[in-house]
DNA sequence: TATCCGAAATTGGGCTACCCAGTTATTCTA
DNA sequence: TAGAATAACTGGGTAGCCCAATTTCGGATA
């Protein structure tokens, strides 16, 4: 039973640029399931075995749909006890490739938009609440410039992680997190396409004051510093 | 070849709180891949038979941990035509889990403070570039506090459809997906918890000014109305 | 010689069937 | 009735198979 279920049925005519895969549909069925409050937050779910016989696909698909969730931490798994929802809303499998794909011009400035949001509030936590040892993190890129060649310590990563530091600094995690994902994005989206260099030593020598700022535990400076610093990068970005 | 490879081997004396999976260090296996340079945005991965071979794991188990990156957009799978990598930085397994699974009071104020930051940006966004139908949305759910019974419409889905709405008419997408994810985990971390519905309709009533400030074009006004939404709730948090 | 076409090898998508160890429920015993 | 032994159940993992889409490559053709 369950004919082998052609993964592109007679899909009409033109097939789409991406065929589904069965487990994002597994997934919408899950997402089906909380929707209509079939299930809550602490819930145990229905046996892989009983979903099999439900939805008519075989375990391992059952389990790469739970396992995308799991990995994001809306589903637990305890072996031999069962599945257990653990959020309320299940993210459309597509969610997170449709932002991630495109990598055009006007995503990279809605992410530098994002980045600068958050960036300059963390600047301005840093400022407040870094301890010693998170300070000398964020000074360490700085001098790695100084002290050797440029192409020694590769310029990418010096701008990353000064900006890792200082949204660490900021003592919350949460903030910290999302940072990292901008940043991420970023550098995905479009960093290679960015200037080849040109000015580039001259807006490393940007961070100096935010850390300056932030050394000297003046908030209002620190945000300031960090906004320059992303209004300064805005204009090279337009080139 | 490969024995079974129980799941937890003999792993010493006390078992730890959560037994890792195999996916989850195939997943490591392939961060290392790309950190050690071995693969960059774009390469293809070897096939699921060669890294099946390499690193003695089941496809399944192959295919789980592609899945759950894939499901990230960090990967991409083309049927007939490999895996190809998409991303730079491959995130650790449990970097979300973490920080969803600890609700407690102090993540529950980090959240708010993360929400707080690019929520009061995005009001002034939205005051400056709102189209008349997403006005229109954002003042739906303030008009069904009005017209219907308290309970009808349920007060979470008030305060959640108004923030979302508020978040996608900023116009940028990116950001609204951080206010998504954000507000997501605020729901989950503990909105229960908080106070029952005490003076919640005189908190309710401050949306009010957010909507007036984003119709009459006013960013400045529009971000302070939210600011002072988050202040007011903050206060309530910690009661 | 350059180009096009078709067969063969390759690759991911999916399924069935099986075994294992931890968890949970049940039953039997003291 | 409390407790221990046992059976049933559940997720973790493996092996092997078939299918359809994609590459690859060699041969026929212009």
């Amino acid at each position: 039973m369950a004919k082998p279920s052609s993964p592109t049925p007679s899909s009409d005519a033109f097939t789409p640029i991406r065929n589904v895969r069965l487990y994002e549909t597994i997934i919408e069925q899950i997402a089906a399931l909380v929707e209509d409050g079939q299930l809550h937050s602490g819930d145990r779910f229905p046996t892989e075995r009983q979903l099999q016989e439900k939805w008519r696909v075989s375990r391992p698909v059952l389990r790469e749909a739970f396992r995308a969730l799991e990995m994001q931490g809306i589903v637990e798994s305890r072996p031999g006890g069962g599945r257990y929802l653990r959020a309320e809303r299940i993210p459309h499998p597509d969610e997170f490739r449709s932002l991630r794909l495109s990598s055009d011009r006007e995503t990279l400035l809605q992410i530098w938009q994002a980045r600068e949001t958050v960036e300059v509030k963390a600047a301005g936590l840093a400022a407040a609440n870094a301890s010693r040892a998170q300070l000398a993190a964020i000074g360490r890129p700085l001098r790695m410039l100084e002290t050797m060649t440029p192409d020694a310590y590769r310029r990418g990563d010096v701008n990353h992680d000064f900006h890792t530091a200082v949204a660490r600094a900021s003592g919350n995690p949460v903030l910290e997190q999302v940072i990292l994902d901008l940043l991420g994005r970023f550098n995905e989206a479009g960093f290679k396409d960015l200037p080849p260099a040109k000015d580039w030593d001259g807006l490393q020598a940007d961070h100096q004051p935010i850390y300056d700022a932030i050394a000297s535990g003046d908030p209002k400076a620190a945000a300031n510093a960090m906004t320059n610093h992303f209004k300064t990068l805005h204009e090279t970005l337009e080139d």
